[in-house]
DNA sequence: CTAGGGTTAG
């Protein structure tokens, strides 16, 4: 008897030791038909310890077999049913997992313990499908109601799972939440910020938690490299080099990859190759990281190179190896070299990695082949949230925000949570759309989705708020920003410029140059154009001198281009012709384009026409230039030939735009266009305009049209037999808000000189600020006047 | 540990 039970005993430690021992799958089903022939499948241990091992190795059909077989003749404790529960989760299978904890539930007397809800959240924090984060919230609920609510384990899980979710307000909930906190909880924190790109957050995250004393590994320390690598923050990254080095984290090869991600895109190209070197034998992780380093130092050679090195050794080369090398072609500019990439990687299979696919999708997106780009995105087996984000933001890069917007709606229908990312590229679709509910609703989202910290959305806000005509509410936004970049005071300083105040544009520059900000090339295209639609010359010159003398920025052809906007605006024609002859660059289509447009306004035929003949030259294929060009044939009352330039308009296909304004009432968008009367109110805003003009009349106004010489198309001509669509708005505008109220337009194009008369009108005898965006800028009009200065 | 998605000017 005794014998026995140590026979059996033996037997089940040996077979314990061979699961344990077990490398492959073959192994395992080696032995588990041993169980099974010898009739061996009852014992507990045995099968728990099969049904983990199965697991392990994705092998999950088996592991449920084996949870079947067992429990036809033994009732299941609950360690077995966490075992496969954890299975399910880490295959993958968040559903299968919820399934088997109701049946936990339902048909044994089990109470679910702290591993039963830590594994079964963990299935939510590798799956995005439509509508699952509803089934996260609905286990976060179980785990309450189970009073688990601060337990670590299930903490992190929770937080990890929320964190997939892009859900990082939730997760802050529940890591604010934990009684106590270790070093996993935290440094699940930091790792699912960076995650979600929240760079930030993650290294004011990490640096709470190595001042608090918490202990850290050099994982978590790798984690805090990838945020200062990826905001490029030298100074941070160094001080977490030291640390790293006195934690003696360096001599993991991959925190040395981690230094040398770091430098590498910090621009500091040397120390990479230097740390680089110090490696015996570089693994293909760190190649990897030189490779990415010298394509973002558009070392493009190197790459190849070390790309080449790597195949000569027979390395294999991985997904990262392909998405690290893949912007070579991008500054190249080059399509067909995208191809080939593109081509390599369907041959290698590597086309349903999501970060390859999005990586191509981005390079498309760049090259402006969006029909590309799309039919890719269309044939991704998973769409990852990055996958998504890279088709939205090539929509609202290259001006087809509609499609942006809608791409972002189909995301929600699929309950597809956003992250900042995607806010920051809808932001940007809502400032071009000039939607101003829908920025706002996007304003609340960040709010309730706790991405205030996160500075590309921020900026991409004040800019929305900019654009959408609120401009303090976006200098609010600003102020509340604590640390601003470039971009940020950019942003603002050309807020004020498209809203014609040059003088706060001017104060703000020189708050920037105080708070040690360094000025950009693009900082002085935004304080000169600001200047520029403020008529502020002088300033505008010192500006450009100073750009040149004090701050060692060479000048581009913008630059160039905005010096005679800002001559020309003002009147100074001979100055703006001489500039283009002494600037030092070829003058091209951006320069003689400014003069022209100046050259109009002022009426100076004979040096529009001497600027026109310069664009003609270029062959430059804009319609907005031989409008102008007809319209100067016009004013020489020279009709034939103003006609024929129309028509070489039509043959080269450049179709003129049909001008129309857009309105915003509670939040409902109202379009109009020339003369429309497709309103259901078009009866009462045509008589309000008629009592508008008749008004007007009496007050002694008179129409305009032949002598107005702005690029407005076609529309001017209509004026005699058509009414601009945004006079429409405005009396829609009246009608439908309440007295005293601001009336917000957008005109797609630029608004003409009777419409501005108008406008000025209205404003006055309806004491209304009126507030038109037009293709250039923006217009204030108050008590009869207008902000620009009747100077646009 | 390496890799994919974002803001400003014209």
């Amino acid at each position: 008897m005794i014998y026995r039970a140590i026979a059996s005993t033996v037997q089940r430690d040996i077979t314990t030791t061979l699961i344990n021992q077990s490398t492959t799958l073959s192994h395992l089903n080696q032995l588990l038909t041993h169980l099974i022939r010898h009739n061996q499948t009852n014992n507990l241990v045995t099968i728990t310890k099969l049904t983990q091992k199965f697991s392990d190795f994705n092998s999950i059909s088996n592991a449920k077999n084996l949870f079947t077989l067992f429990s036809n003749s033994n009732p299941p404790d609950l360690f077995l049913y966490n075992v496969l529960i954890r299975g399910f989760s880490r295959n993958n299978l968040p559903f299968e997992s919820l399934s088997l904890y109701y049946q936990l539930l339902k048909s044994t007397r089990l109470k679910p313990d702290n591993f039963t809800f830590a594994f079964l959240v963990s299935g939510f924090s590798g799956f995005l499908a439509f509508g699952v984060e509803k089934f996260g919230i609905l286990v976060h609920g179980q785990v309450i109601v189970n009073g688990f609510g601060s337990d670590l384990f299930v903490g992190s899980a929770l937080v990890d799972m929320y964190m997939n979710f892009s859900r990082i307000g939730y997760a802050y909930k529940v890591f604010d939440e934990m009684r106590e906190r270790d070093s996993v909880l935290w440094n699940t924190m930091v790792s699912g910020l960076v995650r979600n790109c929240c760079y930030e957050e993650s290294l004011r995250v990490f640096s709470d938690m190595v001042g608090g004393g918490m202990r850290f590994d050099s994982t978590t320390l790798a984690v805090a490299l990838t945020s200062v690598a990826e905001l490029q923050d030298l100074r941070n990254g160094m001080l977490i080099h030291c640390l790293g080095v006195k934690m003696g984290y360096d001599v993991h090869e991959y925190v040395v990859t981690g230094f040398i991600s770091l430098y590498s895109k910090c621009g500091d190209v040397n120390t990479a190759k230097l740390l680089f070197e110090l490696i015996n034998e570089p693994d293909l992780i760190s190649c990897n990281a030189m490779i990415a380093g010298f394509c973002f130092n558009n070392e493009n050679e190197s790459s190849v190179r070390l790309f080449r090195e790597l195949l000569v050794k027979g390395e294999k080369v991985n997904s990262s190896t392909i998405v690290g090398l893949i912007p070579v072609s991008c500054p190249f500019g080059y399509l067909s070299l995208t191809r080939c990439i593109h081509g390599f990687v369907v041959k290698s299979g590597m086309v349903s990695n999501p970060s390859v696919s999005t990586a191509l999708t981005t390079v498309y997106s760049r090259l402006n082949v969006m029909e590309l780009a799309r039919r890719l995105f269309d044939e991704f087996p998973k769409k990852s949230l990055a996958s998504w984000n890279a088709m939205i933001s090539g929509y609202a890069q290259n001006g087809l925000t509609e499609m942006a917007i809608s791409l972002f709606r189909e995301m929600q229908k699929l309950d597809i949570h956003p992250n900042p990312v995607t806010i920051t590229s809808i932001l940007s679709a809502c400032a071009q759309l000039g939607t101003l509910s829908m920025g706002k609703w996007v304003h609340d989202l960040i709010k309730k989705e706790k991405f205030e910290s996160n500075i590309y959305v921020l900026t991409a806000l004040v800019d929305m708020y900019a654009k959408c005509g609120n401009i303090e509410e976006a200098r609010q936004v600003f102020d509340n920003i604590t640390e601003k970049n470039v971009v940020t005071w950019n942003a603002m300083i050309s807020a004020y410029g498209l809203h014609g105040r040059g003088q706060e544009a001017l104060v703000l520059f020189n708050q920037m140059l105080h708070s040690g900000v360094s000025p950009t090339g693009v900082t002085f295209l935004c304080v000169l154009y600001a200047c520029s639609h403020a008529g502020l010359v002088e300033e505008g010159q010192k500006i450009f001198h100073s750009m040149v003398h004090d701050h060692g920025t060479e000048p581009l052809s913008e630059h160039y281009a905005c010096m005679v906007d800002l001559l020309g605006r003002a009147g100074k024609l001979e100055k703006a012709l001489e500039f283009i002859y002494k600037m030092p660059l070829e003058p091209g289509p951006a320069e003689w384009g400014a003069l022209l447009g100046a050259c109009m306004v002022h009426k100076n035929i004979d040096m529009a026409r001497l600027a026109s003949d310069k664009l003609f030259a270029m062959d430059v294929g804009s319609a907005g230039y031989y409008v102008l060009l007809s319209n100067i044939y016009s004013v020489d009352r020279n009709y034939s030939q103003a006609a024929s330039v129309r028509k070489i308009l039509r043959n080269k296909n450049l179709a003129k735009t049909p001008g129309c304004t857009l309105i915003e009432v509670n939040g409902y968008q109202h379009v109009f266009t020339s003369s429309d009367q497709s309103h259901p109110q078009a009866g009462a805003i045509y008589a309000k305009l008629e009592e508008l003009m008749e008004e007007m009349r009496e007050a002694g106004f008179h129409t305009e049209t032949s002598t107005s010489l702005h690029d407005v198309e076609e529309e001017e001509k209509e004026l005699m037999v058509k009414v601009h669509s945004e006079k429409l708005a405005i009396a829609f505008g009246l009608l439908a808000s309440e007295p005293g109220t601001e009336i917000k337009i957008i005109k797609n194009l630029r608004v003409c000189v009777d419409c501005h008369n108008f406008t000025k009108f209205v404003s006055k005898v309806t004491d209304r600020v009126i507030v038109v965006r037009d293709a250039n800028r923006f217009h204030h009009f108050k008590d009869g006047e207008c902000s620009c200065g009747d100077y646009w």
